[in-house]
RNA sequence: UGGGGUGUAGCCAAGCGGUAAGGCAGCGGGUUUUGAUCCCGCCAUUCGCAGGUUCGAAUCCUGCCACCCCAGCCA
């Protein structure tokens, strides 16, 4: 146990739980992250991952990977595989406790049973609209079914019959026997179980009534010994339901439920339904389109896991609505690829620069460290020659204040190579810059002694003509153009904020050679320009696509605007 | 209008009766062959509002206000 243990912990839950084994409440913490497989998991159920994963682990405890598959109609394998793939790439492992609601459907049957016995159950006959109806509203009573004195055997036999198939989907359900004028409209006799003649992922067709959420996931916790159930802020009027069947069924286990917000992140959205729509209408590539706060998007956009784990670690964990800036997000993807990506140059808008007195036919090899601040990564060998590519937006005819880069009579650094000056600008009818002439020095070769030690403003990159590899970059931006697309002010709909620059594909950038071995996946630094990954799923060998994971901070930039 | 929650800086968030941590963003400065990184400094006389208790209140009490969630045979 760690410092987490013994020092009241850093948030509430946390707290918590170190209160509950300071005091002997519990020998061992248990937590669960509780998916239903009915679609992708997204950032928010990164938190609830981080959450219940990071207590366990702080704590030396266990916490399960339940999927929670009560419903054969929504839910799906592909949804289990994605799950547990995206809960592993997080960084996180359950060993031998993954586990699926539908493990229990025996037990939870008989607790069902239990209940009955106890006449705390009774089979209602009432169509779901006419419990609707009975259900009351928010502020008046419900009224008790005429099913809801039905004798203890009857309420037995007919749910043998329902379990048996006898029935129709819909013609029965089991309801709790609770309190039909309860203001907490959760507890006016909840349905615990359904009839659905659909075949499981899992369980086939052994089964044709499914347990309702409520039920299963109290009966799944104490079965599992889970002693924090830790949720979202919604479930909290679902609370004193999941007390109520603690205390009616006898159960191995008493665990306590706790609620936490869910994250909200600025200019994106998490729902499932949305997120869908996005991908069925065309208006993203798929549940991994890199513009999609889901795991499966953020890890080909390029986010490091770990990053991810640390932005959960920095948001907290509370019980207020908040709307997280996605400033906060990228500051944690940036901290994480500053320490682990190599230096290379990339030009993504090439303007052709020839040195007039390099050297006609001549070519040179330079090294460049991969990483300023970590020797350890090594260095390579940069093509050097007499036609360069350099960005087109460091060089400015008439530049304002301030601009350190290339002007014409100016001089600048070519990161890793020589100084510079620009002598000549070449331009085509129309006025269009499509050259530049320059002429180096070459004493200023970089690392090569106090000579090479002049200063000047500014450093710009490039790549050399005749060795540059021709490649595809993909630029990102947010996704929606307002902060809460789903709930945004005016009540439009959301799918009207989709932002239409938040995919800009450039085809014909210059990449240093080097690139042309970038693997999918490996992440690299674009001096001054910003994190890139290799694309999974676009790149060829040889021929890898870069994806920007996220821009580099730019003052510069920002001074401007 | 019933029930359940939440209000500390632009965004998060500590704080648990002893005089407002930290991070992000922002601003200013230093270092720098990335306008990056790194480093330094600034950024709440005040904790939704109003009363009260107390030597002392963001923390306790009372009232009010604002916002979020709940009427699936979804989770």
């Amino acid at each position: 146990m760690n410092e987490a243990a013994d020092s009241g912990g850093r948030d509430f839950i946390r707290q918590i739980v170190a209160d509950d084994l300071a005091s002997g409440r519990h020998a061992r913490v248990v937590t669960r992250f509780p998916p239903e497989p009915n679609g992708f998991l997204h950032i928010g159920h990164a938190k609830s991952i981080c959450l219940n994963f990071g207590i366990a682990a702080e704590f030396g405890g266990d916490c399960y990977l339940r999927l929670d598959d009560t419903n054969p109609v929504r839910e799906d394998q592909e949804y289990v595989d994605a799950i547990i793939e995206g809960v592993h790439w997080l960084g996180f492992d359950w060993g031998p406790r993954l586990t699926h609601a539908s493990d229990y459907f025996e037990a939870l049957h008989d607790c069902a049973v239990q209940l009955i016995r106890a006449g705390k159950a009774y089979v209602d006959s009432l169509s779901a609209e006419q419990i609707r109806e009975y259900r009351g509203t928010l502020t008046t009573p419900g009224r008790p079914s005429p099913d809801r004195e039905r004798p203890v055997a009857e309420n037995l036999e007919l749910f043998r019959r329902m379990r048996a198939g006898e029935f129709a989907d819909g013609q029965y359900v089991l309801r709790a026997k609770i309190d039909m004028a309860a203001p907490n409209i959760n507890l006016r006799d909840p349905t615990l179980y359904r009839i659905r003649r659909a075949s499981h992922q899992r369980t086939g067709d052994a089964w044709c009534i499914y347990p309702m959420y409520d039920f299963a996931h109290t009966i799944s916790d104490a079965l599992e010994g889970i002693t924090h159930s830790i949720c979202t802020l919604e479930f909290e009027d679902h609370r004193p339901l999941y007390e109520w069947l603690l205390d009616q069924l006898q159960l191995p286990a008493r665990p306590r439920q706790y609620e936490f917000s869910r994250l909200n992140v600025a200019y994106t959205i998490t729902s499932k339904r949305r997120l869908a729509e996005l991908i069925e209408l065309g208006l993203v590539g798929g549940w991994d389109d890199p513009r999609l706060p889901t795991i499966l998007g953020m890890r080909r956009r390029g986010y490091p896991p770990e990053a991810l784990r640390e932005f959960c670690s920095r948001i907290g964990v509370t019980k207020k609505d908040h709307l997280i800036e996605m400033a906060l997000l990228e500051s944690c993807v940036r901290d994480d690829l500053n320490r682990r990506a190599p230096r290379a140059m990339a030009v993504l808008d090439p303007l052709k620069l020839v040195l007039v007195n390099y050297p006609q036919g001549q070519v040179e090899t330079l090294p460049a460290a991969n990483h300023p601040e970590r020797p350890e990564l090594g260095s390579r060998e940069l093509p050097f020659g007499r036609e360069l590519w350099i960005e087109r937006e460091d060089f400015m005819e008439d530049p304002p204040k301030k601009f350190f880069r290339l002007r014409p009579g100016g001089e600048v650094r070519l990161r890793n190579a020589y100084i510079i000056r620009c002598e000549e600008v070449v331009k085509d009818a129309a006025g269009n810059i499509t050259e530049l002439r320059c002429s180096y020095d070459p004493a200023t070769r970089s690392g090569s002694g106090p000579a090479a030690e002049r200063k000047v403003k500014g450093t710009i990159h490039w790549v050399a003509a005749h060795a540059a590899l021709a490649g595809e970059l993909r630029l990102y931006d947010r996704l929606f153009t307002v902060e809460r697309p789903d709930a945004d002010p005016s009540g439009r709909d959301f799918r009207e904020f989709i932002n239409p620059s938040s995919l800009e594909r450039r085809l014909g950038c210059m990449l240093e050679p080097a690139l042309a071995a970038a693997v999918p996946g490996a992440w690299y630094q674009f001096e001054r320009v910003g994190y890139f990954v290799a694309d999974r799923v676009d790149s060829r060998p040889g021929q890898p696509v870069f994806n920007r994971v996220v821009g580099l901070r730019d003052s510069w930039a920002k001074a401007q605007a």
